[in-house]
DNA sequence: AGCACGCCGACT
DNA sequence: GTCGGCGTGCTC
C-alpha cells in the first residue's frame, strides 16, 4: 500500500531547515534528491532543490502545501554534493537553501532551463601559427594586420559578429584562415578532441627535475584521499606537477579540479592547460557571462569536461568522475570568500576530497600556517638545530605530506635580499636615493625592474600644516588619499570622493599639504628622475579592460622598463626580464593588531622577492623600512620559508592562536552603532547567562572564551559602524556544538531585525 | 530575505 | 479622510 510521499525542499532563506512539500498534481513518478521543484513560499513561487525524499514530516500536515513542478527530470545534484551542501551548512553554520544555492550557477537558481549553447554563432581565434606571425608580414595589408593584433590580445574565442562590428568582413576572415593565421573556435573555450576545428597542439610534457618527479610520483601512488602540500618557491616548476599529475588523471578517466586565485593572470595560466591537454576544459572565473558559466557548470557536472579550472566557489562543481582536486597558491586570500556565506575553498577543498576519496594538492611557496601545521613528514634536514623543538609541536592532527621543490627550473638561482635602512638613507618622494641608482643600473643593463607599494593614489593623507587637522572619509574613520592627476580625495574604502578643499576646514589655513607616498607620486618622481619607460599597475591605471593585458604584454615584450605596482602585479606574474625588486612600505605590516599580519607580510614579501631573476641573471630584491632590526626583516633575509613557518607557528601555540584553536565571529553592522552593540551583548547572553557587558574578556561553562562586543579596527565604514564578538576556543567541536545550539534563537532575536549581521566559521581578517 | 499586516503621523 | 513610515510575524 501506498504512503503519502512528502519532498524535503532546500530553497534560498535564512532559515536553517528544509521545508516538506507534497508532490504536485497528477506526478506521475517521485522526483529523486537534486532536482529543482517549483513551490508556493508564503505568497512566493520559488524555485528549490529537492533534498530529500521521505514518507512523514514533521509539520503539522494540514498545513502542508503541494509543490507546483518538478522541473527536472536527472538530479543537477547528486548524493554526494548533497551531502557536500549538508557538511558546509554545518560547518560554516548557514541555512542549507542558501548553501545549495550558492552550489549552482545564478540562471539554474532561477529555475531557467538547462539548454545548451547556439553553436551556429561561429567564433574566432588566433592559430599558432598567427601567434607568432611577425607583423612586418602584413606590411601590405593593414586590415589583415588588425585582425591578427585584435586575436592576439585576446584569450578567449570572439564571436564572428563582433569582429563585423569592428570593421572586418568574413570574406577576409576567411582570408586569413586560408593562411592558418586564425582559426574557428569552440564559443565557449571548451577544447574538444573530437571536433574536426580544433587544431591546438598538444605539447609535450616538460623534463622533470628529482624533486619534481618525486612530487609527481608521490601523488600519483596515491590511492583516494590524501593531502600534499606541495611546497615550491617561486619559478620551481609546480605548474608542471599539477599538469603531469592530471595527465594520469586523465589517463584513468577521471575529472581535474583546478582552483587558482582571483586574479587576473587566469588567461595566461589557461592557455598553459590548453596547450598541454587536447581535452575539454572549462574555466569558471568572475568574469565568465552567465551563459558560459551555465555551460561550463554543465559541462562539468554531467562528466563531459575533462578539466575544470576556476576560482573560489568553483570548489562546489558538481563533478561525477573527480579525480584530484588541485588549490593553487592555496594560501592566497582570495579562497575565502569575504561576504555571503563566509567559507575557505582550500578547507572545502580538503573536506571534498576526503568526501570523493580523491587526492588533494596544496600547492604554494608560502603555505598558509593551517596548511603547515598540518604537515605530518615535516623534513628534519632543514632545522636540524630546532629539531628536538619541532617534535615537540607534533600533534596527532598532522595529516598532509610535505612534497618540496627547493630549485628554480632551467638554473635560474634564488635572488639576494636586502634591506635599506631608511634612517641613514637620504631619499626624495619615498624611495632611497640609493635604490634609484641601483634602478639606473639595472635599466641600463637592460633590465626590467618592480617597484611594489602597496598604496594607490599620490599620497595616502593630507592634513594642516598649522593646525594638524587630517581630511577623513565622511563616511569611513578612514583618512581621504589625495589622487593628483585627477585633483581629488577619494576614500579607499568606499565610494566617497570630494574635490580637494582650498582651506582647512577647522582653522581656515591655507597651508594643506601631503603626508607620504602612494603609486601615482612614484610614478611621477621616477618619471621624471631616471629616463625610461615606467610603467604603473594599479586600480586605477587598469580599470579600462583591455589595460591590464596590455600593460603585461608590454612588460613580457621585454625592453628595459621600471614597473611601479600594487598587490595586483605581486602575484602570479612570471616576467623573466625583472631582476631587481624593491618593496617600499613593507613596514605598514609591521604594527598590525591582526595576529595574521606578520604572516601576510612574510608571505607577500616571498611572493613579490619570487619575481625577481628567473632567467640566468642574478636577481636582486630591496626593502625599504624604519626597522631593519623587526623579526620580519630578519627571517625573511634568511630566505627560508619552513623556518617562518616555524617560528610563526611556536609564536601562534604559544598564545593559543589558531591553528591552535579555532575561531568563531559574529559581526554586526548598522548605521546607529548602539543597534549593533545590543545585538551582540543579546547574543552574548545566550552563550554566557549572566553576560557582565562591563568585562571584554569572559569564558563559557564550556570553557569558550567570548571577546566582546569589541569594535572593529576601522569602526565606522561607509557610513556603518560595526563591532563584531569573537568566540574561541583549543576544542574546535564544543565551539561549534554551542554556537550550533543558538543559531535559531539568535536568528530570531528582535534585536537581529535591525542589523545586518552574520557568522563567520575560521575568519580570516579580525579588523 | 521577502512580503504582508497593522498601527500611528502629515499631506493631497 | 488616506498615503506611507517601519515594527512584527510568518514562510512547509
Amino acid at each position: 500500500m501506498d504512503r503519502t510521499v512528502f519532498l524535503q525542499v532546500a530553497l534560498d532563506t535564512p532559515l536553517y531547515q528544509t521545508f516538506d512539500y507534497l508532490l504536485p498534481k497528477d506526478s506521475d513518478a517521485t522526483p529523486k534528491a537534486g532536482v529543482r521543484i517549483e513551490v508556493p513560499f508564503g505568497r512566493r513561487r520559488m524555485v528549490g532543490i529537492v533534498y530529500a525524499v521521505t514518507d512523514h514530516c514533521n509539520y503539522p500536515i494540514e498545513k502542508v502545501r503541494r509543490a507546483y513542478q518538478v522541473l527536472d527530470e536527472t538530479p543537477l545534484l547528486q548524493t554526494i554534493d548533497l551531502e557536500f551542501a549538508r557538511w558546509l551548512a554545518h560547518y560554516y553554520l548557514q541555512p542549507i537553501g542558501q548553501v545549495i544555492s550558492a552550489m549552482l550557477p545564478s540562471g539554474l537558481r532561477q529555475g531557467k532551463v538547462l539548454e545548451l549553447i547556439d553553436r551556429k554563432i561561429k567564433f574566432w581565434q588566433i592559430s599558432p601559427r598567427g601567434r607568432h606571425i611577425e607583423l612586418e608580414y602584413f606590411r601590405r595589408s593593414p586590415k589583415q594586420r588588425q585582425v591578427i593584433e585584435l586575436l592576439q590580445s585576446r584569450h578567449l574565442p570572439t564571436p564572428q559578429h563582433r569582429l563585423i562590428q569592428e570593421g572586418f568582413t568574413p570574406a577576409l576572415l576567411k582570408r586569413l584562415q586560408l593562411d592558418e593565421l586564425i582559426e574557428t573556435a569552440n564559443p565557449l573555450p571548451i577544447l574538444d578532441n573530437n571536433s574536426s576545428n580544433s587544431i591546438v597542439e598538444a605539447e609535450a610534457p616538460l623534463t622533470l627535475n628529482l624533486e619534481q618527479l618525486n612530487a609527481v610520483n608521490t601523488i600519483n601512488q596515491a590511492k583516494g584521499f590524501k593531502v600534499y602540500v606541495l611546497f615550491g618557491v617561486t619559478g620551481s616548476g609546480k605548474t608542471e606537477v599539477y599538469l603531469q599529475t592530471i595527465s594520469r588523471v586523465l589517463e584513468k578517466n577521471k575529472q581535474a579540479l583546478v582552483l587558482i586565485p582571483e586574479i587576473n593572470l587566469t588567461p595566461q595560466a589557461l592557455h598553459i592547460f590548453q596547450k598541454r591537454f587536447q581535452r575539454k576544459i572549462v574555466f569558471l572565473h568572475s568574469k565568465c557571462t552567465e551563459k558560459e558559466r551555465h555551460q561550463a557548470w554543465y559541462s562539468a557536472s554531467s562528466g563531459n569536461a575533462d578539466i575544470v579550472i576556476g576560482t573560489r566557489s568553483s570548489i562546489f562543481t558538481p563533478m561525477p568522475r573527480l579525480g584530484i582536486i588541485i588549490v593553487d597558491e592555496e594560501h592566497d586570500l582570495s579562497y575565502k570568500q569575504q561576504d555571503g556565506f563566509g567559507y575557505s575553498a582550500r578547507d572545502c577543498a580538503v573536506y571534498r576530497g576526503l568526501k570523493v576519496n580523491v587526492p588533494v594538492i596544496l600547492g604554494s611557496a608560502t603555505p598558509s600556517l593551517e596548511t603547515w601545521n598540518n604537515i605530518s613528514n615535516i623534513e628534519i634536514t632543514n632545522m636540524e638545530i630546532n629539531s628536538a623543538e619541532l617534535k615537540s609541536t607534533k600533534n596527532e592532527s598532522k595529516k598532509y605530506t610535505l612534497l618540496t621543490l627547493s630549485k628554480r627550473v632551467e638554473n635560474a638561482t634564488m635572488p639576494n635580499l636586502y634591506i635599506a635602512d631608511l634612517r641613514h638613507e637620504n631619499r626624495q618622494s619615498g624611495i632611497a636615493h640609493r635604490l634609484v641608482e641601483k634602478i639606473r643600473e639595472h635599466l641600463t643593463a637592460g633590465q626590467q625592474v618592480l617597484i611594489f607599494l602597496n598604496r594607490r593614489g599620490f599620497a595616502p593623507s593630507v592634513f594642516c600644516n598649522d593646525c594638524g587637522w587630517i581630511i577623513h572619509c565622511a563616511l569611513c574613520d578612514a583618512r581621504m588619499t589625495y589622487h593628483l592627476r585627477e585633483s581629488i580625495l577619494r576614500c579607499h574604502h568606499c565610494e566617497y570622493h570630494t574635490s580637494v578643499p582650498e582651506r582647512c576646514s577647522q582653522c581656515n589655513s591655507r597651508d594643506l599639504t601631503t603626508a607620504g607616498q602612494g603609486t601615482e607620486q612614484i610614478e611621477s618622481y621616477l618619471e621624471k628622475t631616471i629616463k625610461g619607460t615606467v610603467i604603473r599597475i594599479d586600480r586605477d591605471t587598469t580599470q579600462h579592460k583591455a589595460a591590464f593585458e596590455k600593460k603585461i604584454s608590454e612588460i613580457h615584450a621585454g625592453k628595459p622598463a621600471l614597473l611601479i605596482g600594487t598587490q595586483m602585479l605581486a602575484k602570479g606574474h612570471h616576467f623573466p626580464k625583472l631582476t631587481l625588486v624593491i618593496i617600499l612600505n613593507s613596514d605598514a605590516g609591521l604594527f598590525s593588531s591582526d595576529f595574521r599580519a606578520t604572516e601576510r607580510t612574510l608571505q607577500l614579501l616571498a611572493q613579490v622577492s619570487g619575481r625577481a631573476g628567473r632567467a640566468e641573471t642574478q636577481g636582486e630584491v630591496w626593502v625599504q623600512t624604519h626597522h631593519p632590526q623587526h623579526p620580519i626583516y630578519q627571517l625573511w633575509l634568511q630566505n627560508n620559508y619552513a623556518e617562518v613557518a616555524r617560528y610563526l607557528l611556536q609564536e601562534r601555540k604559544a598564545a593559543l592562536l589558531p591553528p591552535f584553536s579555532h575561531h568563531i565571529l559574529i559581526r554586526a553592522e548598522s548605521p546607529q552603532r548602539h543597534y549593533a552593540e545590543e545585538f551582540l551583548i543579546a547574543v552574548n547572553r545566550y552563550f554566557l547567562g549572566n553576560f557582565k557587558s562591563e568585562e571584554l574578556f569572559q569564558r563559557t561553562a564550556e570553557n569558550i572564551l567570548v571577546l566582546g562586543p569589541a569594535n572593529v579596527n576601522m569602526e565606522r565604514k561607509a557610513g556603518r559602524h560595526r563591532l563584531q564578538t569573537l568566540l574561541q576556543s583549543p576544542n574546535r567541536k564544543a565551539l561549534h556544538r554551542m554556537v550550533q545550539h543558538k543559531l535559531a534563537l539568535i536568528h530570531n532575536l528582535p534585536e537581529a531585525k535591525r542589523v545586518r549581521w552574520r557568522m563567520e566559521v575560521d575568519p580570516q581578517e579580525l579588523n
